[in-house]
DNA sequence: TCTTGTATTGAAAATGATTTTCAATTACAA
DNA sequence: TTGTAATTGAAAATCATTTTCAATACAAGA
């Protein structure tokens, strides 16, 4: 989809849930829509006052708090720290992460009824919900030594 | 595994690492090899002081961190706040967590593989780690109202 | 277009979690 | 028992997040 569309698809999600759009909120909903990788709180205020220099810090965290709360960004996990935030990819899916540049790939079709399933039946849980994510290297960081000067 | 015997094999752990044991250790290492829910440093420190009231709360950030590093605790990463640690499981385990009341009940037998495959040969990224856990309501949890007076 | 009410903003302060510093204490090897 | 280096905990420093509040700006309606 076009990353225009998408921006303004996000804004009319806020204006409908009673929201104003104000150039902050255009400039935070620019960088999340657009970002490939998970980013926090920070580095959002970084990169989104190269768009509006005067972005405070207070309203990136209640901004993104407002995008979760409309289910179009998510937290996610990391290893190190958590907090980051992600735009949320449509239907059941998880995240792969790239440990090197931070380059995230949804991908869908895990099934993972069989296992809930057993482990429900072993333990006496009640399963409702289930977090999984893999961890490797993408295809642009596997590069041998001789390519990187491309980048 | 009888309790003091696990509590004196983190101990030797610790020594063989070239670490002392003081009080202070033992309390931490005794709750944290105990404890069937994952704690968070504060909770560790709150406990931590009926055994050993003069603890201080950076012991327990330095302890954890060294356990940690012995690969004896891990970190626990939640829906709310992260950094909580939990003793580590034999093997290869992943979690089930009760959203209630914190239980932790690992479980072993999942097989990822054909899964990891496909979104490997999908994606191209080497896949090296990977994070599951399951949340629900444990059995205790479930229990119906009627019952809850005799807790 | 102009007015107006209210949501929004960002600076500053407050709070909370974690880390660093350091002098006193303590474990344990010799 | 002694010497020494690791450890401890109070206090201060740092870092992340939240709260407060007066000024500003969006957008609905005149
Ligand atoms: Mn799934
Ligand atoms: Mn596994
Ligand atoms: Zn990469
Ligand atoms: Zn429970």
């Amino acid at each position: 989809m076009d990353p225009t569309l998408i921006v303004n698809h996000w804004l009319d999600q806020l204006q409908s849930a009673g929201c104003r759009v104000t150039a902050p909120r255009r400039a935070i909903v620019e960088l999340m829509a657009g970002s490939p990788r998970a980013l926090g709180p920070i580095e959002v205020y970084d990169l989104g006052r190269a768009e509006h220099p005067g972005l405070g810090l207070v309203t990136v965290y209640r901004t993104l708090e407002k995008l979760e709360e409309l289910g179009l960004v998510e937290r996610v996990h990391l290893p190190d720290g958590c907090h980051r935030y992600l735009r949320t990819a449509d239907g059941h899916q998880h995240l792969l992460l790239c440990t090197s540049c931070g380059l995230v790939q949804p991908f869908a079709g895990d099934d993972l009824e069989p296992l809930t399933g057993k482990v429900a039946s072993d333990t006496g849980f009640a399963i409702n919900e289930h977090w999984l994510q893999l961890f490797g290297t993408c295809p642009n960081c596997r590069k041998p030594i001789s390519t990187l000067s491309e980048s």
